[in-house]
DNA sequence: CGCAGATTTGAATGCAATCAACACTGGTGG
DNA sequence: CCACCAGTGTTGATTGCATTCAAATCTGCG
């Protein structure tokens, strides 16, 4: 039979590359329990040196660094299908936390499993490396946006993403974006103080571009939000790497 | 014979994870040519699909994207040893450039060769995956930067992790660190603009942490400067991952 | 020498932070 | 049942860090 956690992480490898059945049935067959997270609970803690990996199975995560006078910077959002940690399956280490800003189901897949399976399947390492890569990409725009961005553009292009994301594994739908996320936690994002995230939401929905209501979002003017996000997909895009260069012969 | 890029590589290596010999003698196996890059041009075009990896032999670069407003945000400063674009190697596409910040000696390892090495050699594979998280450990610690730490510190910042890296490969002593970057461009990898970089410089020259001549920087208080800087190396720390743990046994 | 790029400094402007207050919500306990 | 409270969202007023504009050196180099 088929779980949750199974369902969720299959949806999530269709978006990053192709694996083979095979390669598939063995990563399923790994994954371990789930547990259940509150709200506000470290998911991961910061500088722990974990010996299993990480799958968000329902609710939304982030991965964040509290600095030393308090601040606290959100370097992603994470959903259900997602590997928060699997940097440290090849790192060893987390420099950073894992935060549930809802409550999570999450299950957990063993380093040492799961290093059998990327040995034996060179295809599937390659999948989660890119997995990984897609991740920092992720984070080299939002280095983008909050160098170069104004409050404005930022939050178009959070939104953007994030709908990008949830629609490829099925969570949204019909312009609506389920984001059960804080304006605190969103300023942690953008680098911006809860007000002024206020002020721009507010901003974006008097100029029609969005809708927003009980967290949830409405994409009112998609194509005009892009342009208000500067918001390109390409850095979330699958490829299939040599697979793409091959198709071109 | 040993070439210069296969000593810096090898220096690079060493300050990720442990390689055989053997490992290391394929890898050197199959880098191939040297070109030279004059500054201010692109080693790799953003939006390319390259089919070979570069690897920096000699002078600074950096990874940038451009803004549809002629902004432009870097993403990380890449040294002699660096494989930038190592992550078109996994997602056979880049989404950001790679430019010359001063003239540069570069060497390519087509992704061909690469892919029969990491297939017949896991490790190695691994060590190559945990560079590229060092590098997104690298692009958060400049995330929360920019989002949450003020011009003085995000400096700060900037120079102990470029000290930190320089030293590791060898090309720092002395609390000397050549920084052969102008201000326009340390701008735009801070987000701020040139004129504040300069004022920011100078302040942390007043405060005599520093000394910044000729492209040229002298740590003078170098703990003092990693308070303000808020900088603790361990996201640049090598970890040997499992080899890490089984030693604790 | 002349020129382009880089650095430096001053002055004015502006975006976003901070401070402050209030409304609204859901949950808790008296 | 209602009072209370903490967390969240909203709005106005003020402040400040960093930007922008402007202009003056300084440097290397053809």
């Amino acid at each position: 039979v088929l779980l949750k956690a199974d369902h969720v992480l299959i949806a999530k490898l269709k978006t990053i590359g192709q694996l083979a059945a095979e390669e598939i049935r063995a990563l399923l067959a790994i994954i371990g329990k789930t547990r259940q997270v509150s709200r506000h609970q470290d998911i991961v803690k910061d500088g722990s040196s974990p010996d299993s990996v990480t799958l968000i199975v329902s609710g939304f995560a982030c991965r964040y660094k509290l600095l030393p006078d308090g601040g606290r910077q959100i370097h992603s959002f994470h959903i259900p299908g997602d590997l928060p940690d699997l940097p440290s399956f090849a790192t060893g280490f987390t420099d950073h936390a894992i935060g549930a800003l809802t409550p999570c189901e999450v299950a957990v897949i063993a380093h040492d499993e799961l290093r059998k399976l990327t040995e034996a399947f060179p295809n599937l390492a390659l999948v989660l490396w890119r997995d990984t890569l897609i991740d920092s990409a992720i984070t080299r725009e939002w280095l983008t946006g909050v160098g170069r961005r104004d409050a404005r553009a930022r939050t178009a292009h959070l939104l953007c993403e994030q709908y990008y994301r949830m629609r490829a594994i099925g969570m949204a739908d019909d312009n609506v974006l389920p984001f059960p996320v804080t304006q605190v936690e969103i300023a942690d994002a953008l680098g911006l103080s809860t007000v002024h995230v206020n002020r721009t939401m507010k901003t974006l929905a008097r100029e029609k571009l969005i809708n927003y209501h009980n967290h949830s979002i409405t994409m009112l003017q998609w194509e005009k939000l892009q342009t208000a996000g500067q918001f390109d997909p390409c850095y979330l895009l699958r490829s299939d790497g040599n697979l793409r260069r091959a198709d071109r012969k």
